[in-house]
DNA sequence: AGGACATTGTTAGCTGTGCTAACGATCTCG
DNA sequence: CGAGATCGTTAGCACAGCTAACAATGTCCT
């Protein structure tokens, strides 16, 4: 009987989560028009600007996009002047994205604006509240993480094996 | 100090919720692909099926989206035989969405199937966690819905107020 | 060395979701 | 009845996903 309730459980709450996930991001998205900086290309830009320059397929399996769809998020933070697409001497294939300086600042604003709504609602908590919803955060992302782990069988890589054994 | 070191925390956390947001929807889509049940219909759906008939309007804002957007998924729904149109008797301009037990069971199914994986991690966390990640989840639910409300001021309504004082 | 194969990024073309603007139909109220 | 509000739709734009196909480059094996 234990095992049928946590299975209810983890299907209500697994249900919670979706839908707080698209609700959330509808929300956001309403600060991101002002900006003209998307959710994924917040997202993305995020990656290079805390993770350091990175090459265009590293970047796509860091968002789980295909390579295509991440070229044109490049492209478009380029024509924005907030990436810079740069050739890896070694290997030609390679295309290294650069954040520039006004992409970091970009972020930064983007970043502010977009989170402040969410920012404010959280102020509104108390201090319990606040640390079951870091530990809730916490343990969501671990969860996105193991979900990837488990679903990037290497038949289901975006092209072609990640950086491990041949 | 403290009020310093609260909105670094919230900041924080924000920034923290959003990036799974996006990431978390980016491995349910693939799932909703097998499906034909995207986010927004599987979303739209639910809502007519656990709330009952409702007009396009209604499910416009219940969704956070604007009229056309709705009237298209609506329109993907009912060709997939999902949910029917039906016009209002007293008021003509109205159109009431209900959902066709077809839809009933496509929701069922696309709820379990795409949330199969998000629950199969969901199951392998320990009681504490799970209760964690529980009251996480409700308080964002929460956190999110006091951010409607406080967004939708009269001016940014959809188009018109809601079911309320004209 | 040289050719077969693998990897990387791009282009082309499809679908779906979001928006605003503009409209036709309908309701409401003076 | 007529003026104005409200509801849903259509038209047209931008963007984000995808697959398929390709050119350029690297690697590896004989």
């Amino acid at each position: 009987m234990k095992s049928r309730k946590r299975e209810r459980d983890a299907l209500a709450l697994a249900d919670q989560l979706h839908s707080a996930a698209i609700h959330l991001l509808r929300h956001l998205r309403k600060e991101d028009d002002a900006s003209g900086l998307s959710a994924p290309r917040l997202s993305a830009l995020s990656v290079v600007v805390f993770g350091g320059p990175a090459t265009l397929g590293q970047l796509a399996r860091a968002e789980q996009v295909k390579p295509p769809t991440m070229t044109r998020i490049v492209t478009g933070l380029e024509n924005d002047g907030l990436v810079r697409r740069e050739g890896d001497k070694r290997d030609k294939r390679l295309t290294r994205i650069h954040a520039t300086p006004k992409g970091q600042r970009a972020l930064m604003a983007g970043r502010a604006r977009r989170v402040d709504l969410l920012a404010s609602a959280v102020e509104k908590l108390d201090a319990a509240e606040l640390a079951d919803l870091g530990r809730g955060a916490q343990l969501l992302g671990e969860l996105i993480d193991s979900m990837r782990r488990q679903n990037d069988s290497p038949q289901n890589r975006s092209r072609g094996a990640a950086t491990g054994s041949p």
